[in-house]
RNA sequence: GCCGACAUAGCUCAGCGGUAGAGCAGCUGUUUCGUAAACAGCAGGUCCUCGGUUCAAAUCCGAGUGUCGGCUCCA
């Protein structure tokens, strides 16, 4: 990867758009520039022409940083007075003059110190900061310090790895997107300052369709879906929690019995544990040190307890209810537990981020020479999972990290097998070394979204230690001895909340037939033909299919609009035809009319394809 | 939690010191219609909450609550 981003650097920097970046420094320091190509190159400079047209409107403006990022840039200001949409714009038009300018940019070494002495100078006390760690760091590897390199274009000049485009001319078109307020290196005992988002493209359809995507995502929100679907709400009397509204909740209820399924045909076997637990509990498994802040605790005859914000070590009194024996194993247990975490107010964001939520939960017991076919097998229930909603899910594994507690024979064994489960499952992965928690290996499952949007799904993760040891789990081997067994964690869908919102964005609102809260509408004509739509929808019903009857007053013509609205995936309309024949003829939202059907073939053929759970 | 913005009818939003508005949805009536919006009428609001300024506050100020954009893509 490292070498990778070194010769992606070094063809920028011969690009001859490229000002050229500098001869010396190592491949890290230019990675982390985050300046790989042209584009990225064009969206720093853009950085800079912002900070100008920032320095220019406020002056005494303090410079924070302005990176490059993925679509555009940003730069960090503090500023005198909060800035406004309408400064945005002020500011994008004296970023046009620059541009218009065509400066060119110039590269200009100047030793450290002298540097700092500038910086200094002008009041720049974070440029100052930044000198003073690279001296530092450079101090700390025994080196002399750095020689260090500024950008100038026009009047302004900035401390500056480079590399950068040859003018400001040479910045495509550009818009600037929103404020935020950002800390002084992320740390939130520092100054907030003004961060300024920004995009960039090589041409004007590029931004227009980066426009375009950003307008589709609003419009597939699934906070706004969620209202128009009618599919649930949220209550300041809860914030970050869900009220799930009947659609809602029958979407939750299908993948729920959907997965259900798909675990009793694995051998799970499905437990429930209670919502408020001692923190007696939280103390040994260990999350009263480390994750008390995000608990909700509930004081009662002078005990606290807390609201359960993870089910695994609830599980390990299921598992030491009674003695083990190694033919009991793999023991799976499943559950659909409310879990409750204090996340910080500021973070909550709809679905996705949340403090209540339910998670397709499992905790599975193994024994060592059990391991790596349970891993198989579970990679397989992740991929058909994930095939019901045509969603291509993408493996990280991710190894010992240097703090790690247990065994590390166990690690590496643990470890070991997982890869060898990898290749056996035929599953290509992406490894994250260093990267799994300190109990556990892990596995963590990707999927790309119909935007384009990377999301993290699934995990899995083979706990050496934490439930089997802290929790003193055994069994009992062929032999008579007590054995540790291996304690998996896993969950399919992770928080139902948070999945059911991915696939609202995903689908747009359309959801596969499967899944749709409302299968079919059957759309009477006129009044006379209510009393076949009724009798229709029975004969669907009998085969298990959600479908409801429009039998409001309105014309045809406006419940078809309605259903589409609501993208039912099948519209019937029914007449005098269909009635004298028995037949209906269904239109999809796509607009397709399907041939005329007898009703109890039509009931039978539209459950077929219901219970195939197709993702189209 | 912190910074900024926002909070008006069920929904989307206008009004921004002088008696609360529109479209859609709802209700009532007329219409009974052939594959993406029939017509008319009616009803609907502690303008988020509390406090302040003012002759007068949805509008200005302060506090609170909630929502939204962000807060480790480090020259």
């Amino acid at each position: 990867m490292r070498e990778a981003g070194q010769a992606m650097v070094e063809q920028a920097g011969a690009d001859e758009e490229l000002l050229e970046a500098p001869a010396r420094g190592s491949a890290d320091e230019l990675l982390d520039a985050g300046a790989h190509d042209a584009l990225d190159a064009m969206r720093h400079s853009a950085a800079h022409v912002m900070a100008e047209a920032v320095l220019d409107l406020f002056p005494g403006a303090k410079l924070g940083i302005g990176p490059a990022i993925a679509d555009g840039f940003y730069y960090d200001f503090d500023l005198p007075r909060p800035l406004t949409p309408d400064d945005l714009e002020s500011i994008e038009a004296r970023m046009r003059e620059s541009i218009a300018a065509g400066h060119p940019f110039v590269r200009k070494e100047i030793p450290l110190d002298e540097a700092r002495a500038v910086a200094e100078g002008q009041g720049q006390t974070y440029k100052v900061e930044i000198l003073d760690d690279l001296a530092r760091r450079a101090a700390e590897a025994g080196e002399p310090p750095p020689v260090t390199s500024f950008y100038e274009h026009g009047p302004f000049s900035d401390l500056c790895k480079g590399p950068h485009v040859a003018s400001t001319g040479k910045i495509g078109p550009l818009k600037l997107l929103s404020v935020a307020g950002a800390y002084w290196r992320g740390d939130e005992k520092r100054p907030m300052l003004q961060r300024i988002y920004g995009t960039v493209w090589e041409t004007d359809a590029d931004l227009e369709r980066y426009l375009w995507r950003r307008a589709e995502a609003k419009k597939r929100d699934h906070r706004r879906l969620g209202v128009q679907l009618d599919l649930f709400s949220f209550h300041d009397v809860s914030p970050g929690s869900a009220f799930w509204h009947p659609k809602g909740q029958t979407i939750w209820r299908t993948l729920e019995s959907a997965m259900r399924e798909l675990q009793l045909r694995r051998g799970y076997q499905e437990v429930s544990t209670p919502i408020v637990v001692s923190e007696r509990l939280w103390r040994q498994s260990g999350h009263w040190d480390l994750y008390r802040d995000n608990m909700f605790l509930v004081e009662s005859e002078g005990q606290t307890f807390s609201l359960k914000p993870m089910n695994c070590p609830e599980s390990t009194f299921i598992y030491r209810s009674r003695l083990r024996s190694y033919r009991d194993l793999p023991l799976r247990f499943n559950e659909y537990g409310r879990l409750h975490r204090n996340e910080r107010s500021g973070t909550l964001s709809g679905l996705t981020r949340v403090r209540q939520f339910i998670q397709d939960d499992a905790h599975i017991y193994v024994r060592p020479d059990q391991l790596a076919d349970e891993i198989v097998a579970l990679l397989g229930e992740v991929r058909e999972a994930y095939g019901w909603f045509g969603l291509k899910p993408r493996f990280s594994f991710a190894t010992k990290p240097d703090k790690a507690i247990g065994d590390p024979a166990l690690w590496e064994r643990a470890e070991r097998l997982t890869i060898e489960a990898f290749a056996a499952a035929d599953i290509s992965y992406e490894l994250k070394p260093k990267d799994g928690t300190f109990y556990a290996p892990k596995i963590d499952i990707y999927i790309d979204d119909a935007l384009g949007r990377e999301w993290q799904m699934a995990t899995i993760q083979i706990d050496l230690t934490m439930l089997p040891e802290r929790f003193d789990l055994t069994y009992i081997d062929e032999h008579g001895t007590e054995q540790r067994p291996i304690a998996i964690h896993r969950a399919i869908y992770g928080s139902l909340e948070r999945f059911i919102g991915i696939l609202v964005e995903h689908f747009a609102g359309a959801f596969p037939l499967w899944m749709a809260p409302v299968q079919a509408v059957i759309i009477p004509i006129a009044d006379r033909h209510l009393e076949a739509a009724r009798e229709l929808a029975a004969v669907m019903r009998v085969r298990g299919l959600r479908v409801e009857v429009d039998a409001s007053d309105g014309r045809m013509q406006n419940k078809i609009r309605l259903a589409q609205e609501q993208k039912v995936p099948y519209m019937m309309v029914l007449g005098d035809r269909e009635i004298e024949a028995r037949t209906a003829s269904p239109r999809t939202r796509a607009g397709e009319q399907q041939p005329a059907d007898g009703w109890e073939d039509l009931a039978a053929r539209l459950a077929a394809e219901s219970s195939a759970r197709r993702p189209d």
